[in-house]
Order: C-alpha cells, then structure tokens, then sequence
DNA sequence: ACTCAATATTCAAAAAATGATATATAGCAA
DNA sequence: TTGCTATATATCATTTTTTGAATATTGAGT
C-alpha cells in the first residue's frame, strides 16, 4: 500500500473523515446510509470523504447489492494500523465519536438486518 | 491539554508541519534557525508553522537569548503522545524525513555550540 | 424493457489554508 | 541610546479544499 505519512494525517484532517475512520474501525464494515444517517450529512459528502479515505489506502470497499460497505485496510503497514487503533481507542469515550456510535447502534432498519 | 483528535490531525495535515514535528521528536529540541536550514524555507513560514503546532498544544518553546527552541509538550494525553512516537519510528527511515534528520546532523554553525 | 433505490461523479461557487512581503518585537552588545 | 540578530506577526494575493446541486451509474425488481 501506498500510504505515506503525508496522505495519511492530511485525509484524516477533516473532522467528518475522521468520525467516519472512527467509526468503521470500531464496527468492522459499514454502509454509506447508515454513515450518512449517523454524521448527518448529504449523500455526496459522505460519499466524496470515502472516496477519498479509500483513494489513500486507509479503506476497502465491496458491493452487496445496492449498498456499499466500506472497511478498514487490512493490509495497511504496521504502524499505520497502529495509529488507526491508538486513534481509535483515544477518543472512543469523547464527544463526538462515543456519541456517533450510540446514534449507530439506535439506528433501525441498518442493512444487513433488512435495508436502509 | 486541549488536545483533541480533530485538531490534531489538521495540525499534522502540512507536510512541512510533520517533517517539523518529527525531527523535533527526534531530537528533543531544535530552534527556529536548524529548522530553516533542514526543510529550506524561508523564516516567516517556518514560525507560522511553528506557531501553529504550539497553539495546537504539541509544542512548548522557550527564549534562550536570540534563540527560541521548540520542543514536544511532555504533558499531552498518553495517546497522543503514542501517536507521535509511532508515526515517528514508523517514518524514520523513509525520505525526506530520514534526509532531514541527515541534514540536521551535517549543519554546521548550530547554536548552542556557538550561533545560527 | 422500465423504474426505483443506493451510491458515485461532475462542476461551479464558497471557504479555508498557504506563502511572499513587509513590518514588529525582543534581546544582546557597543 | 543605537544597531544588529533571531523570531514573530500582519496583510494580501494565490492556491487548495470543500460544498451544493445536478447528473450519472449500478444493481434489483417488475
């Protein structure tokens, strides 16, 4: 992976980018409408900051259906893996990312269990 | 500290902003005259920079005479401090950072030996 | 084939970050 | 005080990033 120090701290320097690293670290994979439904912003945005997670290695993607699920790279070097997890574990129990998961788990008709 | 995530990474998003950080935190304190010379700016984007990076709460400075020297604040969060050592041991042999590690080592005229 | 739902992309406008230049401050030394 | 050096700050033009809105794509169902 191509994943330099530079591309690394500058995609993750928007505050939703971020929430949404965050947020898909600790849930494994998720789909564009639940973050959507989650951060609150219009469907280009979220989509736009994904792509852009995703154009700097930190994400995967992979169709099922209609609905997009985004994860973690697995195969990121080490210690970018690392920062991922340090982060993570960092603001879990801060505003907003513990708020953002709440809002997740609340969420009703999530993929997976019918649609969106 | 008022460190959070957010500001954080944002702080870290300037390439010149992390080359700065990393080569502070890798040598516990570097004045505003070895980091001009290192990266080949020009002053005033140098203290800006510097500037930021300490409003941001990641560095501390202290005057010593003409000399202002910039150091890593050893009072931030455990994680941040985690994210600055693993991003710099995980950069450390990669270029420019290595380079300008080189180039630090090889400048002659640092200050405390004598002056700038 | 047609339609709908989820997501992606394009493009122009707005907002934010950056750098050049000039100027200010602070300490030292004569 | 004056002058010099290192660093900081202000202003403005430029570049980069971000967003809103419209449009395109892709797959599922009929």
């Amino acid at each position: 992976m191509s994943v330099d120090a530079d591309t690394f701290f500058s995609v993750l320097s928007h505050p939703m980018r971020l929430r949404s690293l965050v947020l898909i670290q600790q849930t494994d994979e998720l789909c564009v409408c639940e973050l959507t439904y989650v951060l609150d912003l219009a469907q280009p945005v979220i989509s736009r900051h994904l792509a852009q997670l995703k154009h700097a290695g930190l994400l995967l993607s992979r169709r099922q259906g209609l609905w997009i699920y985004y994860r973690v790279n697995a195969e990121l070097p080490e210690w970018v893996k690392q920062l991922i997890e340090v982060t993570t574990s960092g603001v879990a129990s801060t505003s907003p990312y513990m708020d953002d998961l709440a809002k997740l788990k609340s969420m009703s008709d999530r993929p997976n269990q019918n649609c969106c």
